[in-house]
Order: structure tokens, then sequence, then C-alpha cells
DNA sequence: TAGTTAATTAGATACCTTTCTAAATAACTC
DNA sequence: GAGTTATTTAGAAAGGTATCTAATTAACTA
């Protein structure tokens, strides 16, 4: 859903921990709140951020509700990465004695 | 500066639109400036969040200051990806037939 | 169906962000 | 040193975010 709400999903804490959770596991609504010290629907609302991003899935399971990890997101910041960093390497390099003057004096 | 501070910084379309364009070379401020449609302050103030998240340098020559893209910090957003995938792959792959079933009925 | 457990929604508060205009600082040019 | 150009800082307005408590919805259980 953008990388505007990507990157705003994983810029704090209790999110990227929540992610690292259920990296390890689907976990219920409830058992991640659990080990928060926040409350349950401050977690609630974490996950629905988490889930506007794409970042994680979830599924009603009788009255539980599992989260899921969503790994298929993480190829929009790889691919983000790799677009700026191909950006870099594909500028001509400077010769000698002339390096990076565009701007300067 | 912490993957907080990072990851709240790319989460703006324009902050990320600039690193773009530094990609492709150094810029002074006003230069940057001159590419949106934001006034000179607010282009500074960005500056400010991504030089906080250590994703640009900026150096002072002469009037002008040239910003510059800083690439070690991808390292940082690099690593937390690895650390996220393969806590993944590290997990247990469920036997068939009992797939997923910790925390269902 | 009355009670219990799981989770979300509503509403409030405090704080952070984005953007602006106006003012300040800093360096160059005559 | 007076003016010009480049950039940042200050201060304000509008909107967004994280958190809480209280209320609501949904599903199971006896």
């Amino acid at each position: 859903m953008g990388l505007n709400t990507l990157f705003k999903a994983l810029g704090d804490d209790t999110r990227r921990e929540i992610l690292r959770r259920l990296a390890r596991g689907d976990m219920a609504a409830g058992e991640i709140a659990a080990a928060f010290d926040l409350s349950w629907p401050t977690i609630s609302h974490h996950l629905s951020v988490l889930k506007e991003a794409g970042l994680v899935q979830d599924e009603k399971k009788g009255q539980y509700v599992i989260y899921s990890l969503n790994t298929t997101v993480f190829q929009d910041i790889a691919g983000w990465l790799f677009d700026l960093l191909g950006t870099i390497t594909e500028r001509q390099p400077a010769k000698k004695g002339e390096a990076r003057k565009e701007n300067g004096k």
C-alpha cells in the first residue's frame, strides 16, 4: 500500500518488535498484546497499522484473530533499496582532480 | 541514529525523492529546494531530518551547503531485513496436517 | 440464554510533523 | 561596509500519531 505507509509502519519500536515475534510464528492478537506493557487497544491499533501497510495478515479462527507476517512486501523495500543503490553506481565516477566540483566555488 | 529515526525519515515522499536525486550526485541545498514545489525552509527541515537519520551528510562550501548521500546506513536497513527474514527461515516447518495450529481451536 | 473471554471501536489527551511566512545568520561581491 | 545571495532558525497553524479508559461486538461455554 505504498512505500510511505510501509516505512511509517516500520518506524515504531513496538511494531517492529511485533513483526519480529510474528517471524517466529503466527500469534493471536491477545497473545501479542500480552507480550507488551501496553493496553490491548494500543496493540490492536499497531496491528491495524501493520495490516494497512501490508506487513501482516489476519484470519479469524473462532473467537481468536490470528496474525501472520506477510513477507511479500519486503520485496518493495528491497526493490526501493536496489533502485537507489543502482542509481548511485550508474553515475559517472569523476576524473581525478575534478571530483565533485559541480556545486563548489 | 536508530532504526526508528531511520524508517521515520524514509516515510515521506519528499525525503525519498531528495535521496533519489542525491543518488545521482551531490547537490547544494538551494538546488534541491528548487526541484520541489515547497518552500526553502520546508526543504531545509527535510534535509535536517535526513541528516539526523544519518542518510545524508552536509559540507559547507563557501556560501553553499552541499548535501551528499551517506550509503552506510543502508546496511542498517539491510541488516534488519536479513535478521527478520532469517528468523522466519529458522522456525521449524510444521509437519503436514498440523500446520500452524498452535493458536487455532 | 446468561456469562465469560477475545478483540475492536470510540473518544479523549498529549505530543509530534509538515508546512508556511518572517526573521536571522553567513558568506560573497563591489 | 552595504548590498546580495544562500541557507537556517523561529514561531504558528493544521493535521497526524500513540496511548489510555470505557464501551461495544463477536464467539464460545455451561
